[in-house]
DNA sequence: TTAAGTGCAAATATTTTGCTGTCAC
DNA sequence: GTGACAGCAAAATATTTGCACTTAA
């Protein structure tokens, strides 16, 4: 059985790897910066980190990266409920799909994996005949904190 | 029992006059192309078709408008896997909420109710002590026709 | 070698804001 | 009458693109 993704270091480049995707040190950077961040990032954020790693990375760069990545399925784009202005953010894509949930009031998110949330895409598989690819749910609403305070 | 909102005409304007919003002839207007839409409609449609009601309709009241009422929970927010640029989508809130569908080869948007996706709510509320207030679940991939013509 | 990738600058797309005048209540 | 709303223009934000140069394979 192999092991969870999310304990392959380097499993990004290696997937490159394998499918003879080019290989550059702009995206060496991009890639391990996504791989070892321990947060939602969003694209600014990515080309600041990256370009600690490799100072040449480029903001156009870091775009067509997150497109190439999102075409091969290898990560997700969020909104988290636009909490901070109207770009998107980004996270790997790991074995399970999981919900997030953003907090309105403190603006923390959450993540949350659910049986029952996979149980839901089978049913749209079979019940709508539809091959699902991608799925995003993001909830909005108050956390255990800011409900209890209100 | 009261009738689903979907069939209310008028259910926007009826809103904002329960919780004393002032109405405006560009208000009316914007609200009459969002409660008469029959697809997802994204801000520069909007704009277009309430000029058609009321020239005057400027831009920047539709954006103000569109984010008044989504903080009066009337209306939901959707990317619809960005299938055009980078915009977003506006639909009114109905009764119940549904899934989005976006066929990554043809384009299609579909809606799907589910009551499994209600439960899945149900258990974020309690597992996770969460009080949901908005949600949206966009699947991509590939509908019917366009995955058996593969 | 050469097709793919990059930086740079400029363009495009989307949304917000400041300000002054207008209008709903 | 007055506070909320609107138009307009400009700014802010987010993303994409054209093109000449560079580099991985």
């Amino acid at each position: 059985m192999p092991l969870p993704q999310t304990e392959i270091p380097g499993r990004l480049q290696a997937h490159f790897a394998e499918r003879g995707i080019r290989m550059t040190e702009q995206r060496r950077a991009i890639l391990r910066v996504i791989e070892t961040a321990n947060k939602h990032l969003d694209a600014s954020q990515i080309l600041r980190k990256a370009q600690r790693l490799d100072a040449r990375v480029d903001r156009s760069t870091v775009y067509r990266t997150l497109r190439l990545l999102k075409r091969q399925g290898l990560i997700d784009e969020l909104d988290l409920m636009h909490l901070n202005g109207e770009g998107h953010y980004y996270e790997r894509r790991l074995a399970k799909d999981h919900i997030h949930m953003a907090c309105l009031r403190c603006g923390k998110i959450m993540e949350f994996v659910s049986d029952q949330f996979d149980k839901l895409k089978q049913q749209v598989e079979s019940d709508c005949r539809f091959h699902v690819l991608v799925s995003r749910l993001e909830i909005g609403g108050y956390c255990a904190s800011c409900r209890s305070g209100h």
